[in-house]
RNA sequence: CGGGGCGUAGCUCAGCCUGGUAGAGCACAGCGUUUGGGACGCUGGGGCCGGAGGUUCGAAUCCUCUCGCCCCGACCA
């Protein structure tokens, strides 16, 4: 993409609105725009942005086994009225009235929809379990939205839900997802720690939030040290095991970690390696059984032929603010600091010299081999113009094409990460970034 | 929802107390000089001073109401 003819609106100066570094940052590097508080439109380097967080979501639940549907955004009173959720939810919920004067209401979650859905097909335990899931935007009316995208009132959110005929087969989708999960943040550059949770509106007993570690997160947590070693990608663990999957859970969650909520001073006493910061909440599962299969009348027949209400659970992950919880974990002074596999784009090419036949030609030869993921800054800036905009979106690579190594047929190649920089070939930096 | 604050140019803000023809820097357009870390000079364009009502000869400024946004707290993916 060139830069010249593209819409990534960068600031020099930080909106007044804006207190933390992400929600800066964001604002600043062009990424989203705000359009009512909480609400955000998401500008092209954005966007793009939050669709490889999705891909990346989307292609671990895919491998957890579970199936991505789309539901609307637009339900009907009458299904939250089943469930006995439409007078318990609160403000939060948007309502809305059609032109027939029939309720409806903007989905903060989707379980009473999925439930209603998998009631009208489902009759057998045989097809049992199954997980769906989709990636779809919600909206909580927050009473008071802050901190950017981490914490608004319309966000996109992949929600997944899971039948099972009994609570072992429920208790092992419950464990793919938490699998899948710590793979899916590891993905993104993140170190997520699973932390026992309330259940809150959702309902349940069983219940993990995922939890980033960064200054600026919203609650106080502790955790052992333990953790920052686990690395759910080694191992071997297969979602076709059950050994393997309950090998992983108790990996999991047999060294401490709580939220303030769940604190407890006498067991954090026994901690060998005590950490305690602040923490952003990426992710949330829940079990809770039967808590909507049976008021909803959901209802399959068992193995001896008797009906059963299925065990459900439901899985979230915060997909519009992992984009604001990678910045807070990943950025300096300068901007933010992409992991590659999320960046919007893989590098940024810089043109110090625009009009100077040298430079546009190495230029043009470097953009060529970039391929797709190669941002060309052709604008008819300053070269520190340019240096200041690529800090700020971060690339994770930066190749510098200027006058006095254009001259030797050479380019400059920064890791955004390091800092480091190096002179090279064309052909070199091509096969450093990969 | 309680408490506090702010709405003036695209952005950051001054002006308001003490009413008298709307400002600065950055950004934008043109010209010139510059040119490897957010250049400089000159010229220019851009405002229903959030909105409505009121007081006054006269309101960005004073009063009332309203809408929006931000911060702290309580609440939450």
């Amino acid at each position: 993409m060139r830069l010249s003819r593209s819409f990534v609106p960068t600031l020099k100066e930080t909106p007044a609105e804006a207190q933390i570094a992400s929600h800066r940052l964001m604002l600043r590097a062009g990424l989203v725009r705000q359009t009512s508080a909480g609400i955000y439109a998401w500008l092209p380097a954005g966007w793009r942005v939050l669709q490889k967080i999705a891909q990346i979501v989307r292609e671990e639940q895919d491998a957890a086994g579970a199936q991505e549907i789309l539901m609307p955004t637009i339900q009907p009173a009458e299904l939250w009225r089943q469930s006995g959720r439409y007078d318990a939810y609160g403000p939060e919920m948007l309502r809305i009235v059609d032109r027939h004067d029939r309720e409806m209401l903007y989905g903060p979650t989707n379980e009473e929809m999925i439930t209603e859905i998998f009631r009208q097909s489902v009759r057998s335990y045989r097809e049992l379990p199954q997980n769906l899931y989709h990636i779809q935007w919600k909206f909580r009316d927050e009473v008071r939205p802050r901190f950017g995208v981490m914490r608004g009132r319309e966000f996109l959110m992949k929600d997944a839900y899971s039948f099972a005929i009994d609570y072992p087969s429920a208790v092992l989708e419950y464990r793919k997802m938490m699998l899948a999960y710590m793979r899916t943040f590891q993905r993104m550059g993140l170190k997520a720690i699973p932390m026992q949770a309330e259940a809150g509106p959702i309902g349940g007993n069983l219940s993990h939030e995922f939890i980033i570690v960064a200054p600026t997160g919203e609650s106080q947590v502790y955790y052992d040290a333990a953790f920052e070693r686990i690395d759910p990608a080694s191992g071997d663990f297969s979602f076709d095991s059950p050994a393997d999957l309950n090998r992983f859970f108790s990996l999991l969650t047999t060294p401490y970690a709580a939220t303030d909520e769940k604190h407890d001073p006498a067991l954090w006493r026994n901690v060998a390696e005590k950490r305690e910061g602040r923490g952003i909440e990426v992710g949330h599962i829940f079990y809770f059984g039967t808590k909507y299969s049976e008021p909803m009348g959901l209802v399959v027949a068992g193995p001896d032929g008797r009906p059963v209400h299925p065990f459900m659970g439901s899985y979230g992950i915060g997909v519009s603010r992992l984009v604001g919880a990678i910045i807070e974990a990943s950025h300096d002074e300068a901007g933010i600091i992409w992991p590659e596999s999320v960046a919007p784009w893989k590098a940024v090419l810089l043109n110090l010299k625009m009009g100077d036949a040298r430079c546009d030609a190495l230029c043009e030869e470097v953009y060529a081999g970039l391929g797709a993921e190669a941002l060309y800054d052709d604008r008819e800036e300053r070269a520190g113009v340019k240096f200041a905009d690529a800090d700020l979106l971060g690339h994770p690579w930066q190749i510098i094409v200027g006058p006095r190594g254009a001259a030797a047929g050479t380019v400059e190649l920064k890791r955004r990460a390091t800092g480091e920089r190096a002179e090279l070939s064309v052909a070199d930096a091509l096969a450093r970034i990969g």
